[in-house]
DNA sequence: GTGTCACCTG
DNA sequence: CAGGTGACAC
């Protein structure tokens, strides 16, 4: 999900709380002595009573120290200069910091796009951002020092001197730092080789140092300036750059992952191309990895079989109308094929503030009224529907959704989200008022029953992602899983039970076999799984059980099911059939 | 060793 | 639906 996705990468992170101490990031010129030498402690330099005591010289170059060993705290994990300096306590402290802001994050798994504001809660972060501020400080001081210095005297261009001693770096120092970026790599490059050469001469006369420190060092103190402006600027356009990639690169994933309340929303290109209908022959288990997708335009009017759409007014099929019936009810409820790019946006800023796309509910969204043919079918529901002995269409023509189909149709885009995504989204949520209990109620178990009909497989990370409520724990989680398995247990028992009545009643064309709403298959399933009926079982889940009656079908007509284990290829199949979950099963309240 | 699964049983 | 069990994968 990656999903990634929605999921703010690590990365974004970094550079929401890490904006302005990065400005060092690209380059990392921090100079081995720089660390050891320094008499400041990050942070601890008196700002204040430095400027206003006499000795402002040493207090430069205390806060020159103190700005370049802050760029020196940036991460440049590609400069190898980087490595010396981060022997130093210092650095050896603020990479350990920063460890625990690239671990923390991923453990709590936070997907909180609040820039700075979440840094500050953590460990750490306030530190970081005292750091920044104390940065900024220095800044504004040294800039305005500069300014008070250079004014009168104009620009310092002239020969400047300095002193291992008393300068705020040693020449030593600077060359050790090579071209460090920090100082030279401005365009006072010229200025500060000019400073180099000058600095010698001035070892002959310890007064003439003295009265052109002052100007040094507000040359050298503007260049540092200029240069820390410049990095600024770079880190800041960097950190715009990242987030702006996160926020136009990412969506598409996030909206893959998080848009697809059920299986089949946006058709991957590659895998659209259409096969001629009822062309191909059962290839084997794996070579239905597809589910059949109604071909559909994106308002959700069937293009395709449309007399199955209106099945009572199709004079093609008088045997057993209601079963046709509802084979077309237009787009599946909550099952979109295809989403325009506007509701993909609005279907994550809605992901973003917790609230879920489309609701199955009753009483949800009139998403239900809002399909064209969804209306059109105000048949009886499958209380009303008379009793069938079996579920299988009699009907000569098959139905469009048969296994033959699924090759040609589009592969399940979903699958099983991203776990890191899942947990991510559902962290996202606020939840944060919700009542964590210990074990599993009632509730859950309900709850659990009708994400069955989206997915029969989930993983216990799912889990955790739609039972924010529950705190699980290795009992708790075993238990869902095991509810799942009964789920299954029960699910598979059906098929089983009705492939082989379908083949006892005559039936060779597993193409026949189709789960609709009114048969009796669906009935014990909803039986089971949504005991109150207050819960609208979505089309992929009818899809879903068509497909897995089939197999059964398939396999014990051809007698795989001699074969201890022929199931297992079913389970196989079906195992990768697995829908997304709409957001609402997210909240923790069980459905009504 | 742990987690997950299907299967069986009550 | 839960408990138990054995198989399997990591």
């Amino acid at each position: 999900m990656d999903p990634n996705s929605i999921l703010l990468s690590p990365q974004s992170r970094t550079c929401s709380h890490l904006t302005e101490p990065c400005m060092a990031r690209e380059r990392s010129p921090c100079p081995q002595e720089l660390g050891r030498n320094s008499p400041f402690p990050w942070g601890q330099v008196p700002i204040d009573a430095v400027w206003l005591g006499d000795e402002h010289v040493q207090a430069k170059r205390a806060r020159v120290e103190t700005i370049v060993r802050g760029m020196c705290l940036s991460p440049s994990p590609l400069a190898p200069s980087d490595a010396p300096a981060r022997n130093s306590p210092c650095c050896l402290e603020k990479a350990r910091e920063r460890k625990r802001k690239q671990s923390l994050p991923r453990q709590q798994g936070s997907l909180k796009p609040g820039p700075a504001q979440d840094g500050g809660n953590r460990k750490g972060g306030p530190r970081v951002r005292e750091q920044l501020h104390l940065l900024r400080r220095q800044l504004r001081h040294l800039q305005a020092h500069i300014l008070q210095a250079a004014e009168p005297r104009g620009t310092a261009q002239g020969p400047d001197g300095t002193d291992k001693g008393k300068g705020p770096l040693s020449v030593k120092q600077r060359n050790g730092c090579g071209s460090g970026p920090w100082i030279m790599n401005s365009d006072h490059h010229q200025g500060s080789s000019k400073d180099l050469s000058g600095a010698e001469k001035h070892r002959v006369s310890e007064d003439k140092y003295q009265s052109e420190e002052a100007r040094f060092l507000s040359s050298r103190a503007q260049a540092l300036l200029k240069t820390l402006r410049k990095e600024l600027m770079g880190a800041v356009s960097q950190a715009v750059d990242s987030v702006l990639q996160k926020v136009l690169l990412d969506p598409p994933g996030c909206l893959a992952q998080l848009g697809q309340d059920c299986q089949g929303l946006e058709v991957p290109e590659d895998k659209t191309k259409p096969s001629p209908p009822g062309g191909g022959a059962y290839k084997g288990p794996f070579a239905l990895t597809a589910l059949p997708r109604r071909a559909q335009t994106q308002a959700g009017v069937p293009v395709g079989n449309l007399p199955l759409a209106k099945p009572l007014d199709s004079p093609r099929y008088p045997i057993s109308p209601p079963m046709i019936s509802k084979s077309y009810q237009g787009p599946p409820v909550n099952c979109p094929l295809t989403v325009p790019s506007h509701i993909q946006g609005n279907q994550i800023l809605s992901h973003l503030l917790g609230h879920g796309p489309s609701s199955h509910w009753n009483g949800g969204p009139p998403q239900d009224s809002s399909s064209p043919n969804h209306s059109e079918s105000a048949l009886p529901s499958w209380e009303t529907a008379k009793l069938r002995p079996a579920v299988w269409s009699q009907q000569q023509c098959p139905l469009p959704f048969t296994s033959t189909r699924l090759e040609s149709l589009p592969l399940l885009p979903s699958m099983k989200m991203e776990q890191g995504g899942l947990r991510a989204v559902s962290e996202a949520l606020p939840f944060s008022s919700v009542h964590i209990s210990e074990g599993l109620n009632p509730g859950h178990l309900k709850k659990a029953k009708l994400m069955f009909f989206f997915t029969r497989y989930p993983s216990s990370n799912l889990l955790k992602a739609y039972f924010p409520d529950v705190q699980f724990n290795r009992c708790t989680t075993s238990q869902m899983i095991k509810w799942f398995s009964n789920f299954r247990e029960f699910y598979y028992i059906q098929m089983e039970k009705y492939a082989r009545q379908a083949i006892s009643d005559g039936v060779t064309n597993p193409q026949m076999l189709v789960v609709l709403r009114d048969s009796e298959l669906f009935r014990a399933l909803n039986m089971h799984y949504n005991k109150g009926n207050d819960f609208e079982v979505p089309d992929c889940f009818l899809e879903i059980s068509s497909l897995t009656l089939q197999e059964f079908f398939r396999a014990v007509s051809a007698g795989k099911d001699s074969d201890p284990s022929w199931k297992k290829p079913i389970y196989k199949i079906i195992s990768k059939l697995d829908s997304n979950i709409p957001e609402t099963f997210k909240s923790s309240s069980c459905p009504q």
